[in-house]
DNA sequence: ATGAAAGCGCTAACAT
DNA sequence: ATGTTAGCGCTTTCAT
């Protein structure tokens, strides 16, 4: 309770312990080389001693910026397996605060409107946004770029390759190349495919990496493949029909768009008694905490989000600092956490 | 891109519009009961039209208050099952968010030290924090509330009785019965436990549930009981060496102190070749996505994190606007999500 | 290398 | 009910 009483020191706070002027302690604090080394040594046991830290407020009204940054966060899904946020949103925050920044949480309701963002950049709440809810090629991306909101997008512009924001993303094609590779390797040869239905980007994405891949192994993709949504039960729903056919027809092996199919594939697989790993091979994409926990421990592809969010911080870095970007975008390569199921 | 060019509307841009005086349009937005309603409606549209939004640097360097609430964030942990922090953070923001504020994130390293804490207020960064990682009975709460740092907190002070901070925990002993009245109920007489060990409180909080509980029943709990670190590899262990004894000793249900824990138990049963929910019951605690996506699902006890952030955002209202808050602390009930393994 | 003056946009206190 | 004045703590510009 000893805070309330003693009212925090300012720079005139400083200055006076220090025997200087207000205004040398704030070079000591912006461009130090600008300070007689003694008088620097002085300034900064006075900081010390006093326990100063400048004002946020005072320092965002005089530089226009409030060194915070924007992520918007959504509703938790139930029955999902899906949680990519944790992982990625701890490195954000560590590396926004390397450089000076931090992570300022909102929501948006559910309606897609820019209006949250706008209001947030008028009010000089934020500086910029990091974008994440990138399931369909982000569609914000195009209109906060034409409003001139600045931000960073995890996830491609898909649906428009001359976008000029910074983005980074993961190469879905590639990591459902690992795991096709791997169930090859494994002696898989009729390898199906659950994902998503026409119209998701990034769904399109993971799904070309399956075709491309069996093909150049020269293996057949046809009567392998399942759309629906993604959720659990139409991963369950899809590996019975997929399996539903006579025996040599039947896959051996399962990839999956999401962890969430995939562990509605091991549902199936469940109560049809075949036993994952063994008898039959099952995939997913996200590596979530649910795939390495659960009986038997999914395979999955592993999205690298904690580069991620050091690319993403960079493009932030260069955006503020109006650091022209060569070159906007940035794709990861995944990798492959191989565990029981395959 | 057309947002460079012209600069953000001030109170002054709005009260030359609206023909008033800068205060007035300021009293608009803070006390619009002071102006006439005519006076009002016109500020009002002169708001609209320039789409002002009052500058928050501006304002929290005049009223001293950021208006944001720091919460830390964690490093996410792999291979654990409680990820509680999603479902929780999102209603948080969005609660904070209905009281006019706004949640920032930050780390604090892996030491526990006040420093992160008291470097983000004194330079009125946030106003409060809300603390979360209770594990062991959050021992940050105490130097914290002595060093007068303004916080609530989700997890009871066990350490101290007479800690006057505000509050809210959810009853773990209250859950655990839950799951053994389930267990009963479903014909179980020998209920295994598998938690933590000695001096975490919310561990002997959990456990207490299971001891009491069996002993309503008139069931014995000797020899029942495993205590260890929460990984899924401990659970694994425990659940072997309860398993590895004469038939009529055996455990037909285990109780775990986490979902973590239930998860190395569903590793342990399965290699044993039992089926969970048929030979052998199992209940996890924190309801965790990996116990909803995972086969057989896990039934688990559900802490009600919706409101326990309800409960942290109105405690922080208080807290704010230094009303007295009469009974620091609030316990809520968790409910029983009930699944295949029971 | 250091200091003085001005002002960022807002609200609290005091007029009117 | 509305206007005037002052100042929150900082940085930018200009003097010295």
């Amino acid at each position: 309770m000893s805070r309330h009483d003693e009212s925090a020191p300012t720079l005139a706070t400083v200055a006076e312990a220090a025997g200087v002027s207000r205004q040398t302690v704030s070079n000591a604090l912006n461009s130090p080389d600008l300070l007689r080394p003694e008088t620097l040594v002085r300034v900064q046991e006075a900081i010390d001693r006093l326990g100063y830290s400048p004002n946020r407020a005072a320092r965002s009204l005089r530089t226009r910026s409030s060194h915070l940054i924007g992520l918007r966060v959504d509703a938790a899904v139930e029955d999902s397996a899906n949680a990519l946020m944790d992982r990625f949103v701890h490195t954000l925050v560590e590396s926004t605060e390397v450089v000076g920044y931090h992570v300022l949480l909102f929501t948006a309701g559910d309606h897609d409107t820019p209006e949250p963002y706008e209001e947030l950049l008028r009010s000089a709440a934020v500086d910029a946004f990091v974008l994440t809810d990138t399931f369909l090629g982000n569609p914000q991306a195009a209109w906060l770029a034409g409003r001139g909101v600045p931000f960073v997008a995890f996830g491609r512009p898909w649906d428009d390759p001359t976008a000029r924001h910074p983005w980074v993303d993961v190469d879905g094609h590639a990591g459902v190349a690992l795991a096709v590779d791997h169930l090859v390797e494994r002696g898989h040869t009729r390898i199906a495919w659950v994902g998503w239905q026409k119209g998701s980007f990034i769904g399109e994405d993971r799904r070309s990496g399956w075709v491309t891949r069996l093909h150049e192994h020269g293996l057949s993709t046809s009567r392998l493949s399942a759309r629906g949504e993604d959720t659990l039960e139409f991963g369950t729903r899809a590996a019975h029909a997929l399996l539903d056919v006579a025996a040599e027809e039947r896959p051996t092996a399962f990839v999956c768009a999401s962890d969430t199919l995939a562990m509605g594939v091991l549902r199936a697989v469940d109560v049809l008694g075949l036993r994952p790993g063994r008898e039959l091979g099952v995939v997913g994409f996200d590596d979530s905490i649910a795939a390495q926990v659960c009986t038997p421990a999914l395979t999955s592809v592993r999205q690298p989000l904690e580069e991620v969010a050091v690319e993403v911080v960079r493009g932030l870095g260069a955006l503020l600092a109006h650091r022209p970007v060569g070159q906007p975008g940035r794709v990861l390569a995944p990798t492959l956490s191989i565990r029981s199921t395959s």
